[in-house]
DNA sequence: TCACAAGATTGGAACGTTACAGCTTTTGGC
DNA sequence: GCCAAAAGCTGTAACGTTCCAATCTTGTGA
């Protein structure tokens, strides 16, 4: 008998716990899943062989047999954007509550890496995705579809899956409508390209129908990709210093999301411009920060816990089968918060 | 032949496509892992079968048999705070670079859902965890060693496993001295009480040690929950007021993080008090938005995604028995990052 | 032409569970 | 006491892989 030296202490199995108490590994299998038809005393014994040993059920084999797992797959856009940070934290608590596990994957807006994340939730067997971003690749459409795994879309938008979101449009329509009322004729509308998506585009367009329906121009297109730290946002920018400049005099921005408005309002403390004095600004999403007195950002809110809690419930009943047949959309309300980054434009007296 | 109405497409297994391709599924299995020995013929038909049936590998039956899992376990202790936020994103990344899967999951300081957490994360046979966060908890601590998987406190402390830091005692004494040398003879330490483990303690215990080297008396500790919402920061809270407005007067305040130190700053915009005139503040973390020219925070910036890539490396080190033996520490350098929110004292002329 | 090595391919035994049918034992009504 | 029903318990066959020893092909040099 040669004992390896390292020997590897394995864990105890269903086995061990069953001989260890004397019944078959049937009976503690049913006792670790509380399922009836075990008498008090032997489940008594059943306990105890389980704390002796240490036991923990092996999650991997319970799913293999079941053809089922209790992971639910999260694409995030950006772990570290305090939106989706937030959106993150609810989707895991919510999914939590409902008995799944969430697995992230962070795809930085980046197509290949979120199809390598879908890919790898996919091999995982996760019951569901829950999309917080997505990009539109069809390649992970194709891979999702395929494989026929329940899929929601929250805060973000795809014909291909149930859909949690505000009503990105009118979220646009508001924010821009309450830059119109103040005075302000020309406006520009920010995105950051990483994070470009349907409901980048909705904003988009809910900011271009009231501008139209005012009887003013469309908004001013900017792109513009925000250094990763706040403190590296410089006054280099030639593009974006053309919006505070330019000849369209631009007097108001609308930023497709918080991070976006938060950034330009840095950069526009950092090359001397006033907000909202010299420009107006409104975000979008009404993350933590956005209601610092000193960053006083007017913006649309989002709730968030609610999307993430309709985003949990919707995946979950079609994973349990309480729901069938074709995409549902559930919209929920986004409301115009009104801080000090917008101001009625003072009009030239000329 | 009754077939089910709703007949459940399942999954092709690796027989499947043994079957289509006219091999065995042993040669489909060491085509898939791209092992030798596979003629470059058959290696042809076999990738033609798994793009024609959308074969994905089943990585539990994979992992079950192999008795290992390629996941790590992320142990957070509030993923919508902006330094976790930040951290988990890097972790993210540096895991998968490796080879692996990060599963997080959140505690909220508790360390009831933090005992539930690492207890699904066990079950899930993680090859290894990381801490980002650490109660302190015992029956963590036992159903860990218990298991006996890989651990590393990342910007967290233990003895009971690798930890990648940085000094946070230095940390504390580096911020303590700045405001010392700034003239402040009265410093308060402020922490977050679901935060606070033993990086807290060790920056609280420079900050104590920095003031006795300068012959001054001890810090007064705050412990403060700050609303989720800064917004919701408001100027009824006793205790705090108590820190300007106390006999002892207190002219600066350190706290054990950056995002305490930005509530605190809120409430003090709030309740009228000027910001470093009245109150010096330091941080620590350096999370980004401490760089905003608004906020301007005096804090202890943490090399987060080295701490993240050292931590990772660690677990992974040990998960493939590169490194053996007793837990190691390595501590990264802390800097010390000077803004507004620190000013010199101007002393009374009395 | 043959033996033999190297290369290519295969089948079966794990891995740790759950599901389910079947087997005991107990219970209770008459 | 007896019999049926209920309750308690067990054994076996999956689940989809990997691992490994065994077998089947080639190709090569004598």
């Amino acid at each position: 008998m040669i004992e390896s030296p390292s020997a590897e202490r394995r864990h105890p199995t269903i086995l061990d716990v069953a001989s260890h108490a004397g019944v078959s590994k049937s009976t503690v299998s049913n006792v670790v899943r509380g399922l009836p038809g075990v008498s008090e005393s032997t489940r008594r014994r059943v306990r105890t062989a389980i704390d002796q040993l240490g036991y923990r059920p092996n999650v991997l084999a319970r799913q293999l047999v079941q053809r089922r797992t209790s992971i639910l797959g999260v694409v995030v856009g950006d772990l570290a954007n305090p939106f989706f940070a937030e959106m993150a934290k609810s989707v895991e608590r919510h999914a939590a509550a409902r008995g799944y596990t969430a697995m992230f994957c962070n795809t930085e807006g980046e197509s290949e890496s979120e199809l390598a994340g879908v890919e790898t939730l996919l091999q995982h067997r996760v019951a569901g995705i829950v999309f917080l971003a997505f990009s539109g690749d069809a390649r992970t459409k194709q891979a999702v579809l395929q494989h026929q795994v329940p899929v929601v879309f929250v805060s973000c938008g795809a014909d291909w899956g149930d859909v949690v979101s505000v009503d990105d449009s009118r979220g646009g329509r508001l924010g821009t409508t309450h830059l119109v009322e103040s005075g302000h004729r020309r406006v520009a509308y920010l995105s950051i390209p990483e994070l470009e998506d349907q409901s980048d585009h909705a904003r988009w367009e809910g900011c271009r129908e009231a501008l139209n329906d005012a009887g003013l121009g469309a908004p001013t297109h900017i792109s513009w990709s925000p250094p990763a730290e706040y403190a590296r946002v410089d006054g280099l920018d030639r593009p974006l210093l053309e919006v505070f400049t330019g000849p369209d005099r631009t007097t108001a921005v609308f930023a497709s999301n918080d991070v976006a408005a938060i950034a330009l309002q840095e950069f526009a403390d950092r090359v001397g411009y006033r907000v909202p004095e010299d420009i107006s600004i409104v975000g979008f999403d009404d993350v933590p920060m956005a209601g610092l007195a000193r960053i006083g950002l007017t913006t649309l809110a989002q709730p968030r816990d609610e999307l993430a809690r309709l985003g949990i419930a919707g995946v979950a009943d079609r994973i349990e089968r309480k729901v069938k047949g074709p995409p549902r959309t559930t919209l929920v309300k986004v409301n115009l918060v009104t801080r000090r980054s917008t101001a009625r434009l003072e009009t030239d007296p000329s």
